[in-house]
DNA sequence: ATGTACAAGATTTTT
DNA sequence: TCTTGTACAT
């Protein structure tokens, strides 16, 4: 195989079998800017992964000279994954990766033209928050106007946008000065920490380029194919960086969907996607329109929503399969009662064979899954919440990565200022400050500054002495890092600083699966030789366990859904002011409007045979209890393809747009809460498609009177049994029924 | 240095 | 409602 073969004998190839015409045409315009178009479900990242195996099983490029680009971690392994499957071979240290993996690999190479040294450390949120704290203090900034966090994601913003301080205009928001001088004085203690924030691997990148032109030209040539992923969500900053990388060849080919940008709040930048045939000129733009996922009726209920949407690319899915059950959409009474019909439709559906891996509840909030995972552990189905906190987002998990910070970069102060007096050590407030005030005037870093306060009688006897042991354990830890393996180190440092023995004398209910996470992070450290490969490995790929069983409904928030599908999916909670979400349009308007109906977009997409969208006449906020006013989402349905639930005669037998809006108050109880006629309804289910899996019975390994231990709800006593049903009583979160398999013995 | 009491604020989130 | 943070007392 040559770069001479002539297309046909390429499109033979086994790996393009089963593509439909424009796929392969994706897949095989190898030269120029190609923009694939592709809308849900239409097997974009198939494309992808094709297109890369195309090139390499055609010898158009060598590994080295492909730039393969994803969002997420878990994106790029699928590829990786996909691309070795199809060319037989390992793709060992090719560049496959996230933006930030691959922006991290060129600065580490490029470190010190802008100002770094190559081992440097990235940051983490919590890290950058407490930087920008430092920051606003000197600077002072307004905080009751401009809140730490405010300034944080303003930026952030800056960053995303590809400004450096002195870029930043003062259309820009730059007109701040105090502002502007805490984002200057933010990026200079960067530097002087040897640290880098996450966009900082992008930001630091665009100046290199700038900066070193011999630097650009030597990757421009070098990336002979440039492919992006999910382009509708780049950010100026990624735009200036794939661009710059690709002038080189201009063999740059993006697959994208502005109907699922959904992140615009984090920079993405829809124009970007708008605006590539302009950026790039004779680019070929594919579409690809048909949709493999979903049947008829949920497709074109989405599509017909979208269609409100203004300024879209435009295009048309259909779909060759059956057209399906049609949108269901149900009015409940309050959030509780929507949990309640959700979860009855889930068991009725596990009834009729569906498995529980094969459904999700999609919610536009994070707070909105808590109804939901309360009523699933009553009926007791299985179920994972997904992307809630990471194991790596965990504190404890965390605290023991800055030990091994601190042990790994002596002078990494952030860290060592979060786990200084951790466990409690009498190295409080007072202490710190001297700490600092002493690190400030000897411009040094903490533990320097500490070594030399240990040479004077500044602190009191006692925290002295602490300090004094902490630093004599840092340095022995650090003399033995050479010798001992990072798990192995790992332990020990866990268990002589007395952290593990801090969470075990805790004894509030998470403290046992806190230790738990601990000796988790010691095994998942077996893999790695060396510290610092794994600290880039946490900053950079946490990983999302979720490799664990599947077979349970998953719930998340709409974002976390994006590139995932379902058999059956649940869209509960489209109200006004929570779907569209009164913060999107506050803050953005009609574009937040927008982004808010390609959430939506997003949502019902993610069905490959039915879509449930429910709503709740009165929802409680914050503890409040506020009337809720159905989306206007709902409206926007198309009625063709919409069955509403419940009552006939109430709705209009499928006038939807009958409910009037906005009401605010729902005084007729039979409008928005069939709850007597619910159980009558059964799902309209086509069994034959659906793979049967009989619900397994369970006897009770429990006694009434037994003491026992919930991962939710801590310690309690058990009251009854029934079935595989426990009720029982908590010591802190009442009586509550759940099921055993959630329940240990205490 | 640590504990208590009360006010304020509470999306979406990857890296 | 519930969590988090800050002011004040111990």
């Amino acid at each position: 195989m040559t770069d001479s073969l002539p297309i046909s004998a390429q499109a033979s190839a086994p790996y393009l079998a089963g593509l439909n015409d424009s796929q392969r045409d994706a897949v095989l315009a190898t030269e120029g800017p190609v923009l694939v178009l592709a809308g849900a479900g239409t097997g974009k990242t198939r494309v992808l992964t094709t297109r890369l195996a195309h090139i390499l099983a055609a010898r158009r490029a060598t590994p080295g000279q492909l730039l393969a680009v994803t969002f997420t971690n878990k994106a790029a392994r699928e590829m990786r994954e996909r691309v070795e499957a199809i060319i037989g071979r390992p793709t060992g240290s090719w560049w496959i990766g996230t933006f930030h993996a691959l922006g991290a690999r060129i600065l580490r190479r490029h470190a010190e033209k802008v100002g770094l040294k190559s081992n440097f450390t990235i940051l983490d949120a919590d890290d950058q928050l407490r930087l920008v704290k430092q920051m606003t203090e000197g600077a002072g900034v307004d905080t009751k106007r401009f809140p730490d966090r405010a300034v944080l994601a303003l930026i952030q913003r800056w960053k995303d946008r590809g400004l450096t301080p002195d870029r930043v205009t003062a259309a820009e928001g730059g007109d701040d000065r105090r502002l502007l001088a805490a984002y200057t004085r933010y990026q200079d203690r960067l530097r002087e920490l040897n640290a880098a924030d996450f966009g900082d691997l992008l930001l630091h990148c665009l100046t290199l380029f700038r900066e070193a032109p011999e630097v650009l030209a030597d990757y421009q040539r070098g990336f002979k194919y440039m492919l992006v992923d999910e382009y509708q969500d780049t950010n100026v900053a990624q735009y200036l960086w794939l661009r710059a990388l690709a002038m080189g060849h201009n063999n740059l080919c993006c697959v994208g969907d502005d109907d699922q940008s959904i992140y615009s709040w984090r920079g993405a930048e829809i124009a970007n996607i708008l605006r590539f045939e302009k950026d790039f000129p004779g680019a070929k733009v594919i579409r690809l329109e048909q949709n493999y996922r979903s049947t008829g009726n949920i497709l074109a209920a989405a599509s017909g929503l979208i269609a409100n949407n203004g300024g879209r690319l435009g295009k048309t899915l259909w779909s060759a399969g059956e057209a399906g059950d049609k949108v269901q959409v149900r009015g409940t009474w309050d959030g509780e009662d929507e949990a309640r019909c959700v979860c009855e439709e889930i068991e009725a559906l596990q009834n009729r064979g569906v498995s529980a891996g094969r459904m999700a509840i999609l919610v536009r909030a994070g707070f909105q899954t808590r109804e939901f995972e309360e009523r699933l552990i009553t009926v007791g189905v299985p179920y994972k919440v997904i992307g809630g906190l990471r194991f790596y987002e965990r504190q404890e998990i965390r605290d023991a990565i800055a030990y091994l910070r601190v042990v790994a970069q002596p002078d990494d102060d952030l860290a060592f200022e979060r786990i200084v007096n951790v466990p409690k050590r009498g190295l409080g407030t007072a202490a710190l400050r001297t700490l600092h005030e002493a690190a400030r005037a000897g411009r040094m870093s903490l533990t320097q500054a500490a070594e030399r306060l240990l040479r004077t009688d500044e602190l009191k006897p006692k925290p002295r002495g602490e300090l004094a042991k902490l630093l004599e354990d840092f340095t022995r830890w650090r003399a033995m890092a050479g010798a001992e393996r990072p798990a192995d180190l790992t332990a020990i440092v866990l268990d002589e600083s007395g952290y593990v023995e801090m969470w075990k004398q805790e004894k509030s209910p998470d403290a046992q699966g806190r230790v738990e996470n601990l000796r988790e992070l010691v095994a998942s450290l077996a893999d790695f030789d060396a510290l610092g490969g794994f600290l880039e490995h946490v900053a950079l790929v946490m990983e999302n366990d979720d490799a664990e069983e599947s077979e349970k409904v998953s719930i998340m928030t709409l974002h976390g859904a994006k590139g995932l599908e379902f058999d059956v999916v649940f869209l509960p909670g489209w109200e006004e002011r929570l779907f569209p979400h009164q913060r999107a349009l506050e803050e953005s308007g009609a574009a937040g409007l927008e982004e808010e109906r390609r959430l939506a977009y997003v949502g019902l997409t993610r069905a490959r045979r039915k879509a449930y969208v429910s709503f709740a006449g009165s929802r409680r906020v914050y503890g409040r209890w506020e009337p809720a006013v159905p989306s206007r989402f709902i409206d926007e349905l198309p009625p063709a393809h919409v069955e509403v639930a419940g009552t006939p005669g109430v709705y209009g037998g499928g006038a939807v747009r009958e409910i009037e809006r906005p009401t605010g108050l729902f005084s007729d109880d039979d409008a928005f809460a069939p709850r007597q006629r619910r159980r009558q309804r059964a799902p309209v289910i086509d069994a034959d498609s659906w793979q049967v899996t009989p619900p397994p019975k369970k006897e009770s390994r429990f006694a009434a009177g037994q003491r026992i231990f919930h991962q939710k709800f801590g310690y309690g006593r058990i009251l009854a049994v029934d079935g595989d049903k426990l009720e029982i009583a908590f010591d802190k979160a009442g009586t509550k029924k759940v099921m055993e398999s959630f329940v240990e013995a205490a």
